[in-house]
DNA sequence: TTGAAAGCGCTACCAC
DNA sequence: GTGGTAGCGCTTTCAA
């Protein structure tokens, strides 16, 4: 910039006023000074404005992926989660800094937020992390998380209504005349947690229909949940054996094809001999063969809610959670 | 840093020295400072730090989005990328600055260069940009593009050999005795053009069995591709009309599967009536209805030499392109 | 082994 | 309208 000012013979002062189109500085003399620094290829170094300015003109986006070590940034829901995201948060005219976290790492939300690498933070999926972004969350405002909405929960989440949208998917197979239930997911992660509780009380109301509930735990990722459902169809027997059961509950659509895949390798039929349902709703489910049925959620629209909320936080607004409804969508791998 | 200095009861150089792990500084005196700052919840800011050092260790991801104004960053191909490249930057210890290119803008990369916001440039896509990379390349080093490899072109490119692949697409279609093979998509994109040159190939080599080449334009999103293909198929009328053709190669997965939601809809069969064929093997090929054929390009191996070369140029070397096999893959959308 | 001081490149205050 | 100057928070000479 200096020698921006030099060349012109100004000052630098002005032409930092110059290139911020300031009205202090004549018309004329700005318009010379902006040709020059193009001429030039001057651009302000963004490290010394930020610095200066106390603000970064971007967004943090933090994903941890404690419960689920090999789990990559690549999952399908996360992607287009990003993509969402990415989108609109340069549509505000904003940069986007994407970090992964990979516990066990107990420091990394204040660490992000005292780095002031950003002007915001956006956590996408809550992990293993609640108590860390409890804590944060009472100093740091800017701060928005897509998750489930847990009670006594003091950060903004914005996420579908996990409970309403599981229960909704399990009646839905109970009153396709399913009986055995298989919950394939880990309950201990929280949105998780919720689609279990919705999956429970969908089991309590149908007491008598439907034999108890069953979870088998599966990680976040395709090959460990195939892996699950594979062992687990070995122990349960085919149709007819004890522990048959004829439909699963995915608590992710990865899961939940995961398991189509697992259930069609034992040589057993979707949805014939089994019923599968996920939940998310990604772009792969509608695809898939047979089409899954899924628990919507809209992944653009809650990208632009976490997106629009941190900005509104970032002005001071102290805005509650969302949340969105989960939409049961029917296709072949339930009808 | 000046407060934790005071409270210490040492000088800030003192605290910076300790916490960068100095030996200089007393080992007594340096646990003493850290547990200070760690209790204090103090933390170095990044753009204080970054400014002194003129290094950010970050790396810019920027996607120009020129050739179609609608297509998001949650396109499927681009996730799975960025999904990737963010795990190996990351794993190097980098953090990473998503940016999303939307031209007409013709000083995005001088200006994310001069911005000096990151310590590389990771482009994803050539898109209509080539002669701003050409240009910018020069005087740049630390800049990797994900892309087709072109004639006299002087910056560092990592992609699939485009024409090979493509080509080993169209000669497998007409093996299997399909004589009217539609290209749908737009060659004016480099990758998509050297695809071309590949059905071309093809085409020439089997001169004596099929009818000439023909292309349908159409860009990069499903929407756009689905009207490209319903259109096309209304003007050629059924099997039998003058018109008829027995094969699509799509430039993209997105787009093949576009197509063959087209011609599903419009009455037609895949692959009885219509073989088709994609490029990229997203995830999706794989579980779509009918599973398609493709030509596989390996993500992830591919944004990871993105990555690692990219670190070599970042220290000085000056790193060749690099070109991968692009395998043929076939399904049923083919069988 | 420590501290004082300079300076990374910018913006904004204050004086003219 | 314009220029001088201070200072954002850090690291690293240089001197002690």
């Amino acid at each position: 910039m200096s020698d921006i000012a030099r060349i012109a013979g100004v000052s630098a002062s002005t032409v930092s006023r110059a290139l911020a189109g300031s009205t202090l500085v004549a018309a004329a003399k700005r318009d010379e000074i902006r040709r020059l620094a193009r001429e030039r290829g001057y651009v302000i170094n963004t490290t010394a404005r930020n610095l200066r300015l106390q603000r970064t003109q971007s967004i943090s986006v933090a994903i941890p992926l404690g419960h689920e070590a090999g789990q990559s940034l690549a999952d399908p829901f996360l992607t287009e989660m990003i993509g969402h995201v990415a989108d609109r948060i340069t549509q505000r005219g904003y940069g986007m800094f994407l970090q992964k976290i990979v516990p066990p790492m107990d420091d990394w939300l204040p660490q992000l937020i005292g780095s002031h690498r950003s002007d915001g933070i956006i956590v996408i999926g809550q992990s293993t992390e609640h108590a860390v972004l409890e804590a944060a969350a009472e100093a740091y405002r800017p701060l928005v998380v897509w998750g489930g909405r847990l009670a006594r929960q003091s950060y903004c989440t914005v996420g579908t209504d996990n409970v309403a949208g599981a229960r909704s998917a399990v009646e839905h197979l109970i009153q396709a005349g399913r009986r055995r239930i298989v919950f394939l997911g880990d309950p201990a992660v929280p949105e998780i947690g919720l689609r279990y509780q919705g999956y429970l009380l969908a089991h309590e109301r149908a007491a008598q229909q439907v034999v108890p509930a069953q979870v088998v735990p599966a990680h976040l990722t395709a090959d460990t949940a195939y892996e699950a459902m594979r062992a687990f169809i070995g122990a349960a027997g085919g149709p007819g054996a004890a522990g048959a059961f004829d439909a699963v509950f995915g608590a992710t659509d990865v899961i939940a094809l995961s398991a189509v895949r697992a259930i069609t390798a034992a040589g057993l039929s979707v949805p014939g001999d089994v019923a599968v349902v996920g939940y998310d709703d990604i772009v792969m489910a509608s695809h898939a063969n047979p089409p899954l049925s899924t628990v919507r959620q809209d992944v653009q629209r809650g990208a632009h809610m976490l997106v629009d909320l941190l900005f509104r936080r970032m002005e001071g607004e102290d805005t509650p959670s969302a949340t969105m409804p989960a939409d049961l969508v029917i296709r072949e791998s339930s009808a």
